[in-house]
DNA sequence: AATCATAGCAACCGCGCAAAT
DNA sequence: GATTTGCGCGGTTGCTATGAT
């Protein structure tokens, strides 16, 4: 063996493309119980033909659990705004500032809208008359963030900068300078803000910048609020927010925080006929075979797809007791909701099997039933 | 209704830096 | 210290949905 590590991975043998549902599971599955210490190990223990890397980026892009989908709001626009402007493409720079929000998703946003929007007001702009600019640099000064980014650029950066200046009169070029001047040293302490590593930073955010730190205290909140409701938190493909929702599947089926009392991964990672090698965590995955490791990715697949259409089957047939249907169907489809509300203290029956309690939480798993 | 153009977004690629050996 | 890989990041691509003609 030689110097360094070890190789990545066989690119070969890798899959590549759109990630099937079965693929997702079988991520979230596996890093819900042992973690994401090493990204390159990741995919053969978890029984994925897919390279490290793009798990890591299924993971932090779409499945983790505090991702945030839908829309940007304006206040998240704004800040994106802002910060670009402060500190360009630093994608990841700026995602810090806005919990929930991954720097692919935002630079996607700004790659497509925002940038395209300022290019938009900017060339309005410019071939507005002297008292439109004089209504603008009104509006200009009730601190708008992006009239004030634009603004400033628009003064550098237009080749009409020299004629437009000559239009503008004095007031208008105090008026202008101040908010530069305010624009700038804003800039510039959420620069210091940013570029300081959060772990040795001991500025305070509220200090510098009132209006992001309140933007991102109420995704903050919002994002506490899920995760202190399970109920009303569903995850990457949220019912609840689904009118935010854009390019998104209608045919959906999720996995109920309820599911996770029958913790059938354990089960099956108990099972004696793989050598009760999932046993605990302190297992060493990598002494299990891939092929069993497939094995159970598989398992786990099949479990959820009959647990789902066995629930299919007892709906159908009127098997299911009043008692036993689900509470959250008002914002589940019909056909996707799995498993109806179960008592906590109960083990689940599948096939004759008791089930542990779970230590696995899927409470915000769900896929796509429908896919390509 | 069919075709083409555009928008939106997930995923991939390649690079640089940090870390492991 | 040199070599090699892992990880994270920004840029780009390609697929799909939607709108326009």
């Amino acid at each position: 063996m030689g110097k360094g590590r070890a190789p990545c991975c066989d690119k070969t043998q890798v899959k590549r493309g759109p990630w099937s549902p079965s693929e997702d599971l079988k991520l979230i599955a596996f890093i819900q119980k042992y973690g994401h210490q090493n990204w390159r190990a990741l995919p053969k223990q978890a029984g994925l033909m897919r390279c490290g890397k793009s798990c890591r980026l299924r993971w932090i892009n779409y499945l983790r659990p505090d991702v945030k989908r839908g829309k940007f709001t304006v206040e998240e626009e704004e800040t994106i705004i802002r910060l670009h402007k402060a500190l360009g493409n630093k994608w990841s720079k700026i995602a810090s500032r806005l919990p929930g929000r991954t720097d692919n998703e935002i630079k996607n946003v700004w790659n497509t809208h925002l940038k395209k929007r300022l290019t938009t007001e900017r060339s309005s702009n410019s071939s507005a008359h002297e008292s439109k600019l004089e209504s603008s640099i009104t509006s200009l000064s009730s601190s708008s963030s992006e009239s004030e980014s634009f603004f400033s650029n628009e003064r550098s950066n237009s080749p009409n900068s020299t004629t437009l200046g000559n239009e503008i009169n004095d007031q208008a070029s105090q008026v202008t300078d101040k908010i530069e001047e305010d624009s700038n040293k804003q800039v510039s302490n959420e620069l210091i803000s940013i570029t300081k590593d959060p772990k040795e930073s001991s500025i305070s955010l509220s200090s510098v910048e009132p209006n992001i730190v309140t933007t991102s205290q109420n995704v903050a909140y919002k994002a506490e609020e899920q995760l202190a409701s399970p109920s009303s938190y569903l995850g990457p493909y949220d019912f609840g927010s689904i009118s935010q929702e854009v390019d998104k599947p209608n045919h959906l089926f999720e996995i109920p925080w309820e599911l996770s009392n029958f913790d059938f991964c354990n089960q099956l990672f108990d099972d004696d006929s793989l050598g009760g090698s999932f046993q605990s965590n302190e297992v060493q995955l990598g002494e299990l075979p891939a092929s069993q490791n497939i094995i159970l990715g598989e398992k786990i697949v099949q479990e959820i797809e009959a647990r789902k259409w066995s629930h299919d089957f007892e709906n159908e047939f009127g098997l299911l007791s009043e008692t036993k249907k689900p509470n959250n169907d008002h914002f589940l489809p019909k056909d996707y909701a799995i498993e109806p509300e179960m008592d906590n203290t109960q083990t689940f029956d599948f096939n004759g099997i008791a089930r542990p309690e779970s230590e696995i939480d899927f409470s915000y798993i769900q896929l796509w039933s429908s896919w390509p």
